[in-house]
RNA sequence: GCACUUGUAGCUCAGUUGGAUAGAGUAUCUGGCUACGAACUAGAGGGUCGCAGGUUCGAAUCCUGCCAAGUGCGCCA
């Protein structure tokens, strides 16, 4: 239990012996300014209000009755009716003492399996900067459950199964033989370009293209070793880029749509049998009251085209069934964008509906807004393109280098090309993570790259700054050093760290990695001010191993958080 | 037309179940390195929280209407 839990649990249940009201909320949350306390319970007024009593009379009830042990050293009721708490500095140590050298924080008692579905590309095509979000975000938080102890399962839904295979297959068929197949993929964009604009001029190929369509889905051996070829290479340029990007998703955990090819059939007839279906214009759909098409008509989730295939809803509700049914799913998190939400709402509806997904597994449609070019439209270049992803990452890099020669040309280059490496992707990963998924955001190279302020390259100093430390006085940064905590800026250090867990907690909940960037900002934020006003290797004494017990412990939470966030730290920069 | 999301400092963004004086970064201006790393730090200026009502002890946050932007709305994924 953190400390807030634990604040919480603790007034509440002062509120509740002095109301009689078995539900009474503390509402405990971070103190806003330090001449609040730490920590400051909000519910007083309200449970005044639902008593009909003054709030400061009940909040001078509540302090009277208010036990918190050696926790505080000042409890007083403030304003209308707040109750502040400051912290004894002896608590704080004692509590930072007890990490020790294990956990930050405490794995889940009850873990849950936990599936989440994120980063997804179309493999008839490369990523490109659209799909960052997703894939940022998505790695995050799984590296965050996984964390906290949950049985978590990384699928990575490959768009592999679409009409346009149909195209590249026969545009793939045309090729001269003595061409290898592995360079003309090498760039997937032109590729799938040339194919389109065959499809789009030539109408014998575009007949051809939708008969291999069906061979394909019909099982043809011929059209399924071909389509599975163009597969291998498009699963070879992703993963190159997970690597390069410190990706956890690994090919095992592509479960791609055609895996669900087989049980499409399947989902299909239980809702028949279930009395959910209704054939409409040839196909087959399944109505809900709730969703409305634009003339006001019922609007329908199509499962089965007229012409007897199989929709996208189909395999989402395929793949619904599998992870909640086989796999044993008790939530699981979609991290696709915000225009696909509507898309969710009914096959989740549906879900539930068909039984596929039961009560106790929980659907989560993580959402993200859409990057938009400064002048506020949709994202493209000036050529009408969107950045490839491998672009955007090879540029932030350059950048990272040519600052770190800047910085500290005394390094040779294989330590400077490292450090850019790990800046450089640091920094377009943090300019993602750090802001609200929920909004839309406006792409710009020189804030995305930026490494002064609110960026990755900050913290990744502040940690930096602190393995100098113990480099520098060849002490040992891995050992234990006993906590003390005395001057201001150690307290607020020592309070900012004990807060880790609460932040890491919250992103569990929320699923909002910008909360984990806060946090960590903040902590380096206090961090340096301690550096500023604490000297480290010139204090004597038990003042100096207090400072590097907390020096060590801000450096592990740094290193712990960053790791979350799917950035890793450097012992210099 | 309906639905969803968004509108906060010049710019980019935070703002946790409604809490006290709305915060960062950046840009601009002024200080701090013979110092445990200046990729840092101290300070200044900068706001009708889109507009108008409402709910209440209290609203950027909840409700209603309006304005603006983005997105989606039957056989693509």
């Amino acid at each position: 239990m953190n400390i807030r839990q634990h604040l919480d649990h603790l007034i509440s249940q002062s509120l509740a012996r002095i109301s009689g009201i078995a539900d009474c909320q503390a509402l405990v949350a971070p103190a806003k300014s330090a001449q609040f306390g730490d920590y400051q319970a909000n519910g007083v007024m309200g449970l005044a209000k639902r008593l009909g009593r003054n709030p400061r009379e009940l909040g001078n009830e509540v302090l009277r009755d208010l036990d918190l042990g050696g926790i505080a050293t000042k409890v007083e009721l403030a304003g209308p009716g707040f109750i502040n708490i400051f912290l004894a500095p002896e608590y704080l140590a004692s509590e930072l003492g007890k990490l020790g050298m294990g956990r930050l924080v405490a794995e889940r008692a009850s873990p849950q399996t936990v599936l989440i579905d994120y980063s997804s590309p179309n493999l008839a095509k490369e990523m490109h900067v659209g799909h960052l979000r997703g894939t940022i975000i998505g790695d995050a938080i799984a590296r965050t459950f996984e964390y906290l102890g949950h049985r978590l399962i990384r699928h990575n839904h490959f768009g592999d199964w679409g009409t346009q295979f149909g195209m590249l297959i026969t545009y793939m068929q045309d090729l001269p033989p003595d061409r290898a197949l592995a360079s003309e993929l090498s760039d997937l964009e032109t590729f799938y370009r040339a194919a389109k604009q065959r499809f789009d001029a030539e109408p014998a190929f575009a007949d051809r293209a939708r008969e291999n369509v069906v061979r394909l889905q019909s099982g043809d051996p011929a059209c399924l070793a071909q389509w599975r070829k163009f597969i291998d290479v498009s699963i070879a340029h992703c993963q190159e880029l997970y690597e390069r990007m410190d990706i956890t998703l690994k090919p095992a955990d592509i479960v791609p749509e055609s895996f669900y090819n087989d049980r499409l059939a399947g989902i299909v007839d239980s809702l028949e049998s279930q009395g959910l279906l209704t054939e409409s214009e040839g196909a087959l759909c399944v109505f809900l009251d709730e969703f409305k098409t634009r003339e006001g008509e019922p609007l329908p989730v199509i499962v089965q085209k007229s012409g007897g295939g199989f929709l996208y809803a189909t395999t989402d509700l395929a793949a619904i069934r599998y992870r909640a049914q086989e796999l044993g799913a008790e939530r699981i998190l979609y991290v696709v964008d915000f225009r696909q939400s509507l898309h969710f709402q009914q096959v989740f509806a549906v879900a539930r509906k068909a039984g596929f997904a039961g009560p106790q597994c929980s659907l989560e449609h993580l959402s993200y807004g859409t990057m938009m070019g400064k002048d506020g439209k949709p994202f493209k270049t000036r050529s009408g393109d969107t950045i490839k992803l491998i672009d955007l990452c090879e540029e932030s890099v350059e950048r990272a280098f040519a600052l770190v020669s800047e910085k500290n040309p005394e390094l040779d280059e294989t330590a400077r090309r490292h450090i850019a490496d790990v800046v450089g992707i640091a920094a377009v990963k943090y300019a993602d993570l750090s802001k609200n998924r929920n909004s839309d955001y406006i792409f710009d190279w020189d804030s995305m790259l930026s490494f002064d302020g609110n960026t990755a390259p900050y913290l990744l100093y502040a940690y930096a700054r602190i393995r100098s430390i113990f480099r520098r006085a060849d002490l040992d940064p891995d050992a234990q050093y006993p906590i003390a905590v005395t001057a201001p800026e150690e307290r607020a250090l020592a309070l900012k760290l004990l807060q880790f867990s609460e932040s890491v907690e919250q992103l569990a909940a929320d699923c909002l990695p910008n909360q984990l960037c806060l946090y960590l900002y903040e902590l380096a934020g206090t961090f340096m001010k301690f550096y500023e006003a604490c000297p480290v290797l010139k204090a004597e004494g038990s003042e100096r191993a207090a400072r590097l017990g907390l020096c060590q412990l801000t450096a592990r939470t740094l290193k712990q958080g960053l790791n979350l966030l799917g950035i890793t730290t450097l012992e210099q920069m």
